[in-house]
RNA sequence: GGUCCCGUAGUGUAGCGGUUAUCACGCCUGCCUGUCACGCAGGAGAUCGCGGGUUCGAUUCCCGUCGGGACCGCCA
């Protein structure tokens, strides 16, 4: 019996006609003389009637059948009795009516019912995550991401871009984040590295004029992992030459118009908001903001200056800042105790405590009302924090990094608590003027702020031996609702500039050499001017899907502790493929085995 | 590396220093010809994660350990 349709797609389109279905059964209703099937396919459900006054053989067949069987059933589409229709179903008005019926595979009762209802830990799904995947949500949410892949392919084929393949057994690299490492067999004691992202050979890919590359690509970081980070991940990683970094991002906007248009068929603008760094930190204390909402941090170091409250003084005093929140309304619904659980978020990002004022039809009142009351620090504050009876007031003084992540913390805590974001929104932006290094307190030298291969701005490449934190780079990230879902930038095309810039970053003529010679050696060949982007495809994903976690968008993903429940990877290796490497275990973990 | 939270039938949970360990769904058996959260009657199913301690007595309290989760650090 071949099927002829998928359960999911029988419409009253099909009246009559006879069909051969295949699927997983979702439910039995066994009724005596008369059992009723949901059969399920990757479209949907349709219902299976088996009667004893129309087909005995198929009943008793029928009567067997469990969930999770898969059945083939022939059988007539009929429509369904008036007031029967199920319109939960898109096939709800009609059903098949049984001719015959085949049991193809049997099934043991799964672990946990296939539905979207079912409340399920996250151990259990992944351990037996080929149950998992039947369940309509991640099917829903594994074709968005295919068609999500697909706009991406044909909108950077019908720019000509070409799709190459990079290696995945490649060199380890000292810079960034810590790497997957393969042994060699062949090169005992040697190791490949698996790709934290193609970048090396992409840039060499324009040295070799395949001037537009696109390549949709597994990375590996070896980091913890977070909800919106897995060890392995897609990138969709894109590489031009001769184009500047506003054409980059032009031709982005059209590409995410479009991706948005088709998969959600929501209509977003172009060009997206552009926000500095700087900015993004002072207004929103993150650098990837989420802009479904206001609720900006505001800036008191003229008030606090003024005032004689000590913990705002002294921070400024020590080189620090003093910033606020207005949170509007929230006075009269925060309690003491929910005041005491803002605290201990902001003690989390190392904020020694969190000072709040309420603001009511008396003025301002809470413990450090007082410090307020002399002069017109009062009035000046209140006007400065647009406070408005009813409002609660937030702030922290610290030094900089403390004030923005502890009130960035707090900014999107309040504002998924209070319900500011409005969930259908997709609000885009480009972050831009990011600081081309970081100072690294613990190796006392400066790290590339996105990568080594980064081009300054043009103004500032005077200052990269001189003052190198005040370098900026010609890099953009793209946020998408207080995630970075992308980041890219102009890379360095000639060697001088690259030199310097590894060794501003402390390496040496010889190490730059050893790690990057064959880059440096590229740039003597000609190497065009070029830049590019990389997306998070688990991430713009995830979002578009409405999860808030990536693995609910890949299909076979790792836990929190990078394992694997369902092939329980990473697993003990036999002592020959050890000593076909020229490995050998510590004897501590040797002797755990 | 650190902080916090959670481990009780297949799944999700309630519970308490002494219970026959709660409930729902699921499962099994029987009945049932218009169900779609089918219904009705009955039934099975739990070393209360593991080890130790306190106690007359521990699923409950304490310590350790293992497993899971969230977050900080980390993530060029």
């Amino acid at each position: 019996m071949e099927r002829t349709a998928y359960c999911g797609q029988i419409t009253s389109k099909y009246k009559e006609q006879h069909v051969t279905i295949t699927g997983w059964v979702q439910k039995r209703r066994d009724l005596g003389g008369m059992i009723f099937i949901d059969l399920r396919d990757r479209f949907g459900i349709v219902q299976v009637v088996f009667n004893s006054d129309k087909n005995k053989e198929a009943l008793e067949i029928a009567e067997k059948i469990r969930s999770e069987f898969i059945i083939s059933v022939q059988g007539q589409v009929i429509p369904r009795a008036q007031g029967q229709e199920n319109n939960e179903l898109n096939t709800g008005e009609i059903e098949i009516m049984a001719e015959k019926v085949e049991i193809l595979s049997e099934a043991k009762t799964p672990a946990f019912e296939i539905s979207d209802t079912a409340d399920v830990s996250d151990d259990v799904r992944l351990k037996y995550r080929y149950l998992d995947l039947r369940r309509p949500k991640m099917q829903e949410n594994l074709k968005l991401r295919h068609q999500v892949k697909k706009v991406f392919r044909d909108f950077l084929d019908g720019e000509e871009f070409l799709d190459i393949e990079t290696p995945y057994l490649t060199k380890s690299t000292p810079e960034g984040a810590r790497d997957y490492l393969v042994p060699s067999r062949v090169n005992q004691g040697k190791f490949f590295a698996l790709p934290q992202s193609p970048q090396l050979f992409k840039q060499l890919l324009m040295s070799s004029g395949y001037d537009r590359y696109y390549q949709i690509v597994r990375c590996f970081r070896d980091e913890d992992l977070r909800g919106d980070r897995q060890p392995e991940f897609t990138q969709v990683d894109i590489e031009t030459s001769f184009m500047e970094k506003e054409d980059i991002q032009s031709m982005i906007e059209k590409l995410l118009v479009r991706l948005v248009k088709e998969v959600k068929n929501v209509t977003i603008k172009a060009p997206f908001k552009r926000l500095t760094y700087k900015e993004a930190m002072e207004r929103f204390g993150s650098d990837k903001p989420d802009l479904r909402f206001d609720m900006e941090l505001i800036d008191l170091n003229t008030i606090a200056q003024e005032s004689s409250f000590k913990v705002f003084s002294s921070a400024l005093e020590n080189g620090g800042m003093v910033k606020g929140l207005t949170v509007k309304g929230a006075a009269k619904q925060i309690s003491r105790k929910n005041i005491d659980a803002l605290e201990s978020i902001a003690k989390i990002y190392g904020a020694k405590g969190l000072a709040w004022m309420k603001m009511t039809e008396e003025g301002l009142t809470g413990p450090i009302a007082k410090f307020f009351k002399e002069g017109d620090t009062g009035s000046k504050l209140v006007e400065t924090m647009d406070a408005e009876d009813g409002d609660l007031l937030l702030f922290v003084a610290d030094n900089k990094n403390v004030v923005y992540d502890a009130l960035g913390a707090l900014r999107l805590h309040l504002g998924k608590e209070l319900n500011l974001i409005d969930e259908s929104e997709l609000a885009f932006a480009w972050i831009v003027e990011w600081p081309l290094l970081e100072y690294d307190e613990e190796a006392g030298r400066y790290n590339a702020a996105h990568h080594p291969f980064t081009k300054p701005v043009e103004a500032d490449i005077e200052k990269l031996a001189t003052e190198p934190e005040n370098v900026m780079a010609d890099a953009y990230d793209i946020v998408l609702n207080g995630y970075e879902i992308g980041g890219g930038s102009i890379r360095i095309h000639k060697r001088a500039l690259q030199e310097e810039m590894l060794s501003a970053l402390g390496f040496s003529k010889e190490e730059a050499h050893k790690q990057f010679g064959f880059l440096l050696d590229a740039m003597d060949y000609g190497f065009p001017p070029h830049g590019g982007i990389a997306f998070g495809l688990d991430r713009l994903v995830m979002i578009l899907a409405g999860e808030n976690n990536i693995r609910e968008v890949i299909a076979f993903p790792k836990n929190g502790k990078a394992m694997d429940p369902l092939t329980d990877a990473p697993s003990v290796v036999s002592n020959d493929q050890l000593i076909d490497l020229g490995l050998r275990l510590k004897d501590k973990e040797t002797e755990a085995e």
